[in-house]
DNA sequence: CGAAAAGTCAAACGTTCGTTTTATTGGGGC
DNA sequence: GCCCCAATAAAACGAACGTTTGACTTTTCG
């Protein structure tokens, strides 16, 4: 029953730091190795070798491997969150209440999408997000429920946006949309590499994002229109 | 290095049996558990007890787990080809060459959106799909490479319904496209109901189906239009 | 300084893992 | 009858798993 006991360091002394405190670097460590082979794909021994850490200091500073993938987790959204809300308010901000709809869908694919940059040096994290979105536990459940009060901002900006659609349709155009930046994986990547012959340059995050803003735009002004019907005769 | 050597038996009665034979409900039982917790979430005993059947039936039927794994994956990526052509051709037939986008987009994701209904005797196998794509290992990789082959049929669909658009742009097209069935998990459509506070119904697929080929035709006519210029002045 | 706290370490805990071994069963083909 | 062999069963294999223990070192601070 050992608890979560670390974290009492003074260190915020202005100096970097080279090598940070094996608490961080077991954070790291474990967030790059989740994201590349998922939880149960990872031991705690292999996380403490690429953290250059003893075994049992996950134990120690985390309590357990699972408190560890909350708390990286937990992170994460929690900074992923924070970046859509800036970018939803700056624009809300630029334009004097609602901003226009290609601008909200920047805000909430542009983090996800050109973190992956590696440049960013988030690329980690955003990977670990979509792994950890795409494998979720009943731990990570909780903690997804209380990230259902952060999107009903993009639902109450949508809603603004297309007042011709219930909020029922909105609701179905976000979830249509923010699943767009979690299928931008190096596996999915790569298949689209292959699929085009090379042809498709997907380490251009910007372009990658300008191309799923485009898309989900059309996307979500086609279930606009599909409710304000005016002649449309789409059978079958 | 014992190897699969089993499946041996005669079998094709036309008599329907209660009870299938002990592979197969390895098979089915192994299908479900990786849909639900993934490879490494699973382990042999959880399945030959799911499966009623002896600790070393997998050994035996199926050589290792992992063979089980691609077996299923194997199987289950075939049919799913398998029906997506065959809507293809359809489509094709009944337009003579060219169909609308829209079948095209409903030959590629009306399969696996329209087996979560648990009345199509194929959510599970819907559901395994998904899982293993969200979690591609070195062993599966090689398995979608083929998978390309055919993707490259819709490919050459979406480009004769779209002849403004350089190849290029056709594969991120399907890039997009490709990914919206599988988003619709049971996490995502949980979330998807408690965001919308119950008014958003994930249970009929028919109607989930027609709001992402929807969806996905506005985006591509978008990604279209955008590559076709004519007075946009679509800033920012 | 010197005691308390925080952190690290090697070793071992009991459990579960995938796989293999060995023995037994049970129904066709000669 | 008998043998043969696919199929099942129980038991055991060594390895790897997450976690804990207890001793040791380092840091903190009155």
């Amino acid at each position: 029953m050992a608890g979560a006991k670390g974290r009492r360091k003074a260190e915020d002394a202005p100096g970097a730091d080279a090598t940070p405190d094996t608490r961080e670097r077991i954070f790291l460590a474990a967030e790059r190795l989740f994201a590349e082979r998922g939880f149960d794909g990872v031991s705690v021994r292999d996380i403490v070798e690429a953290a250059s850490a003893n075994l049992a200091a996950i134990s120690y500073h985390f309590g357990s491997k699972s408190e560890l993938l909350l708390e990286i987790f937990r992170t994460r959204a929690k900074e992923l969150n924070r970046e859509r809300r800036a970018r939803l308010r700056e624009a809300e901000a630029r334009h004097g209440g609602v901003p226009p709809l290609a601008d909200i869908l920047r805000a909430l694919m542009g983090p996800p999408i050109l973190w992956r940059d590696p440049a960013s040096g988030r690329d980690t994290a955003s990977r670990f997000i979509s792994r950890a979105l795409a494998e979720v536990t009943p731990d990570l459940r909780k903690i997804l429920e209380s990230d259902v009060r952060h999107l009903r901002l993009f639902v109450d900006a949508l809603a603004r946006a297309l007042p011709q659609l219930s909020e029922d349709e909105v609701c179905w155009a976000l979830h249509f949309t923010s699943g767009l930046p979690h299928q931008c994986t190096d596996t999915n990547f790569r298949r689209l590499e292959a699929l085009s012959g090379g042809g498709c340059d997907t380490r251009d995050v910007a372009a990658a994002l300008e191309r799923a803003v485009r898309y989900a735009l059309g996307g979500v002004e086609a279930l606009a229109a599909a409710r304000a019907p005016e002649g449309e005769a789409q059978a079958s």
